[in-house]
DNA sequence: ATTTTTCATTCAAACGTTTGTTTAATTCAA
DNA sequence: TTGAATTAAACAAACGTTTGAATGAAAAAT
């Protein structure tokens, strides 16, 4: 993957985001990057190949850590749900634009390929957190809970805060255009209110 | 409104949730329909103005409902919280692609009428669930949370269950195209959670 | 009661753009 | 001199919208 390349897909990211995946030509694409027209088929072939390169290139990095994390042992599942939080809310909401674009994607129902790679990339995600849950469990510091619907409301939270951005512009008094202020002001807001939530969620002497 | 334009905008939720705005033509519509291409033109005066009536036409109802629902004198707050999630549950499962859509242009960043519109009716609605938190603080019975996310947190949970329907398809072993068989499971699945998920979460008795 | 007028509805066809992609010529460094 | 990179131009197909004629039932006039 050349400079050139990367440099195309970072432009067709924040289309992508903007305007959605059939919402932008690739004349737009090729008139954001600078290149001309004809490069994104010459480099990508297609517009559905360089979603896909898009994809490619982004999600390679939560997998590590997540393994990474999953694999220490010298933490408590109480610092590791901390880790895991801090570490999703840091990385959609900095790559906001991508995340939204992965959720668009993931939303349609007919049959697509691109789709199908994202849901493989998510439940591979999924099963490591669980992971984490599980061993707090076993430990006896985590209750039982709905596994599925309780790593569903984190990222659910996570994902509202970015998708619904204009809203929360709106609710926090933050012009909808600074992206670097609703980041700044959200993202330690959100790491500690998902903290105090899934602290009352797991906690095992919450029983009733 | 006649039969005729609700039965064309019914058409077009459908496609807009499955293909989105811009993936769907006007002539995937009237083929929906059943009627001839001019008929939206000559009803709507545009697919932007389609879009807008569609809107019109399903946002009316929650708006009532949380009215009605904070009126009511004789309710406590935990049980206003239950009717909620079970309003709000029930909606949105069973409008799925109406939220869909929704969801789908609040994510927008360029401007754009519609999304301002349903930025409005969010914040709206919000302001009436905002409501019932403060009541239950004021009695104590609810402790001090962050109210943005926390009301944020229940809408992105739910607006994970649908939008990411495909991840959960795949965890739960439900074939993607069983439409009834996924809300049957997933809508007492979710009340239970997010039920158990804010008594933990508001009880003043968890206090730390 | 019959004819005429009226007007909203419906239609096939066409409008001018814009779409994703390809072509064939040109540039330019190796 | 070779072959990858880049270009302007062109391609057919699909897009949202408009047109002007045809339809048919209700209202008005005979």
């Amino acid at each position: 993957m050349t400079d050139k390349q990367i440099h195309i897909l970072e432009a067709a990211e924040q289309l992508f985001a903007d305007k959605g995946f059939e919402g932008t030509s690739v004349r737009d694409i090729a008139g954001k990057a600078g290149v001309n027209l004809a490069m994104i088929s010459y480099y990508f072939g297609s517009k559905e190949n360089l979603m896909d390169a898009l994809i490619e290139y982004r999600s390679g990095y939560t997998r590590g850590i997540l393994e990474e994390l999953n694999a220490d042992k010298t933490l408590s599942p109480w610092d590791k749900i901390d880790r895991l939080i801090d570490l999703y809310v840091d990385k959609i909401l900095n790559h906001y634009k991508f995340h939204r674009i992965m959720t668009q994607h993931l939303a349609t129902t007919q049959s697509d390929v691109i789709r199908e790679k994202i849901t493989e990339i998510k439940a591979r995600n999924f099963e490591q957190i669980k992971k984490i849950i599980t061993e707090g469990q076993r430990k006896k510091v985590f209750r039982k809970i709905d596994m599925e619907l309780t790593i569903g409301t984190v990222m659910g939270a996570i994902a509202q805060v970015t998708s619904s951005r204009a809203l929360y512009c709106k609710l926090l008094n933050i012009n909808i255009e600074e992206d670097e202020v609703y980041r700044k002001k959200m993202i330690p807001k959100l790491k500690t209110h998902l903290k105090q939530l899934l602290k009352a969620h797991l906690d095992i002497s919450n029983q009733e």
